[in-house]
DNA sequence: CGGTATTTGTCCGTATGTATA
DNA sequence: GTATACATACGGACAAATACC
């Protein structure tokens, strides 16, 4: 965990490029958990406010996900739903609302569709899970 | 901007969901710059981080946008683009990376598609300008 | 079940740099 | 060039959730 000071790429985007490099790179796999913050700031020298940020930044990417008292984990590729949509509907995409979050129980990173369907009212549907096929 | 401490809700969230609510509710319109970080704090009393906060949220959601040096303006509703997409096409959406995000030139809290037609490689979409017609 | 330790969450303050007006 | 406004980064204090024994 090398921050290199004086760099112009801010010191919370170093951690998290560094972090996802090992995500991605399989040395964290799904479903295992990253070190603590407090172990980070030590393995960085970072304050804790940046080791949060950078941590925040793969969190927001849907990449990790935290829970608290417990640990950050990295988030494991879901069972995925196909699912068919016809014609004429129209598909938008966009971040849910807090509300809609707790309502779909999501965690942060992501996205949900909106489906409207011909003469229906528009559908929201977990971005992470499913698939849309066109039929 | 009555911030109940005490409340369970935390403050950034109340803050939030305060300036929401009147953005929704057209008292901060499209393109219109909202109150600076420091007059939130006195109109609040509540301390930077926390302010901070509270337009991190909103910026996450799509619904503010911030620029250096200038302010946090309330992010219009742009022009949409209709695409069709056919048979077989496999759609689907995820937060962009941060590298994505550049090339695309997006802000935070736009989701991207992810467009998959038969035989074809994956095609990246933004998600703000983009409504997918189902042909 | 309880008590303690670990880990993350919230909130505040300060200092300095950078971009824009 | 000066003033305003946001960005980065550090630190400390206490609360809340979880894990461990």
């Amino acid at each position: 965990m090398k921050i290199d000071l004086g760099s112009f790429e801010p010191r919370h985007r170093q951690l998290a490029r560094m972090l996802r490099a090992q995500i991605e790179g399989g040395e964290y796999r799904a479903g295992q958990r990253l070190p603590s913050e407090e172990r980070l700031q030590q393995m960085s020298g970072l304050g804790r406010t940046t080791v949060r940020r950078a941590l925040g930044v793969l969190r927001s990417e849907g990449l990790v996900r935290t829970v608290t008292g417990s640990g950050t984990y990295v988030r494991g590729n879901q069972e995925v739903t196909m699912l068919e949509v016809g014609h004429g509907t129209v598909i938008s995409t966009r971040v849910p609302t807090e509300e809609e979050r707790r309502t779909l129980g999501l965690d942060e990173g992501v996205p949900v569709f909106v489906i409207q369907r011909p003469g229906e009212g528009p559908e929201l549907l977990r971005g992470d899970t499913n698939r849309l096929v066109v039929g």
